[in-house]
RNA sequence: AAAGUCAGCCGUUCUAUCGUCUUCUUGCCAUCGGUAAGAGGGAGGAAAGUCCGGGCAGCAUAGUGCAUCCCGCCUGGCGAAUAGCCGGGGAACAAGGUGAGCAAUCAUCAUGUUACAGAUAGUGCUACAGAAAAGGAAACCGCCCCAUGGUAGCAAUACUUUAGGGUAAGGGUGAAAACGUGAGGUAAGAGCUCACGCUCCUUCGUGGUAAUGCGGGGGAAUAGAAAACCUCGGGAGCUGAAAGAUCAAAUAAGUUGCGGUGAUGCUUCAUCACGAAACUACCAAAGGGUUGCACGCCCGAUUGUCUGUAAAGAUAGCCGCAACGGGUAGAUCGCUCGACCCCGAAUUAUUCGGGGCGACAGAUAAAUGAUAGAAGUCCUUUAUCUUUGGUGGAGGAUACAGAACCCGGCUUAUAAGCUGACGAACCAG
């Protein structure tokens, strides 16, 4: 597995209807302004260790431009920044699906959403090791 | 002129790095997939709204009525099209020019506008203001008559108070005041009467393919809005790609239970008897279809065996219903070229073959991207030169917007640029 690649596959991609359904049942979740994270540990059908959906709600980004544009940029910062939570969960021997929610109000731009975003996986990676132990 | 408004056209490009979907080729792992590399392709004029019309798919389909939805002047062309667009014509309306008329109004000219069937089938509505807003209703001011009181006057009469009545001409309100103008008439007035005029219906003649125009006769009515309901005419079978198909059987086979038929009546023919054929009814005996509803219509087992003297009964088969059973957000197909044109063949409205023309993203919790830099275009400012312009510097702007089965339209959103129309000044009055 060259964990090293910044690459976002098909099947790096949360895509299982059932799957986003159990998340939103029995996941847990953290909140850090604009994002939230649910998560649920299940084993996957591929060999990498997490599968991750993004969502923007149409509530509040009524045209389809923006939605896409709000989760191209969370992808962008994810693709290249996701190597933390690998190497975690394959030390643990686990996998993941993980659910993105983008609560803000505003179209953000890149430099916002890296910043914050980071943060938001820092903190994810902190709440997955508590629960390991 | 400039700003601006409206309509049409157009809808920027390149490089680097890291990624993504898909097709093909090659290598490797390996077996129908994974992975790596390379090459090709990867949003729009509206992809949007989902407002019309189709293709395609499934289901349904004798027929009629009701409901629901869509369309609404005529004609020619394009078109699959009763859609839409383009051209021509007709009608209505608007503010103008010219002419006729006492006037209302009419004729004519050019321009613009029109979801342009019906408001004279019916029901309802018409804010605010106003006395009154739709049975030809309504009396605030005004006008007139009669009675009565007062003042002035010798008197006629004039002014005036109060009560009753008449009056829709005038004023005022309003988007709109219930036909208009002129004359007669009257106490004052009024379609009350007459003439002319406007609107609608009908009939005759005539021009036109037609919408409809012109002329004559007869009749009726007189506000607006049909984008309030509705009426008339024309059209539509219903549902939409989560359609639908396939993936070992795929809600099948099979099993069980319940109900029915098996075994109704009558007519004719035939026989010693058994029987045969047709018809009818309960709606059959249960049930099913007619996919919004109703009428109506249609489908639907009735064929054997056994027991019994017989009546009748049992059962197979068949029909219907229910339960069990198997499946369940996975994969593949649909799913990416065509409602096009020409020729030939078969054949009778389709198929096959050949050629041409124009297209050629195919994702599925959603690919077509992110970041950085540069160019182009336009704007502001500034410097300079060979100054109605050119060349530099700095700063800013670069819209609306993201395929979801596919087409033809409609509607709405759009920066900058381009094209056209309107729009100032001047002249005249």
């Amino acid at each position: 597995m060259p964990a090293s690649r910044h690459t976002f596959t098909k099947d790096e991609r949360l895509r299982s209807r059932k799957l986003i359904e159990k998340i939103i049942e029995e996941g847990k979740s953290i909140s850090m302004n604009p994002f939230r994270i649910s998560w649920t540990i299940t084993e996957l059908t591929t060999t990498f260790p997490v599968q991750v959906a993004i969502a923007v709600p149409k509530r509040f980004f009524k045209r389809a431009v923006d939605r896409n544009r709000i989760k191209r940029l969370i992808r962008e910062v994810y693709r290249k920044n996701k190597s933390g939570i690998y190497s975690l969960l394959q030390s643990k021997e686990k996998q993941c699906a993980i659910l993105v929610v983008f609560n803000g109000r505003k179209v953000p731009d890149y430099e916002e959403v890296e910043k914050k975003f980071l943060l938001t996986l820092q903190r994810f990676e902190e709440a997955i090791l508590k629960n390991s132990r």
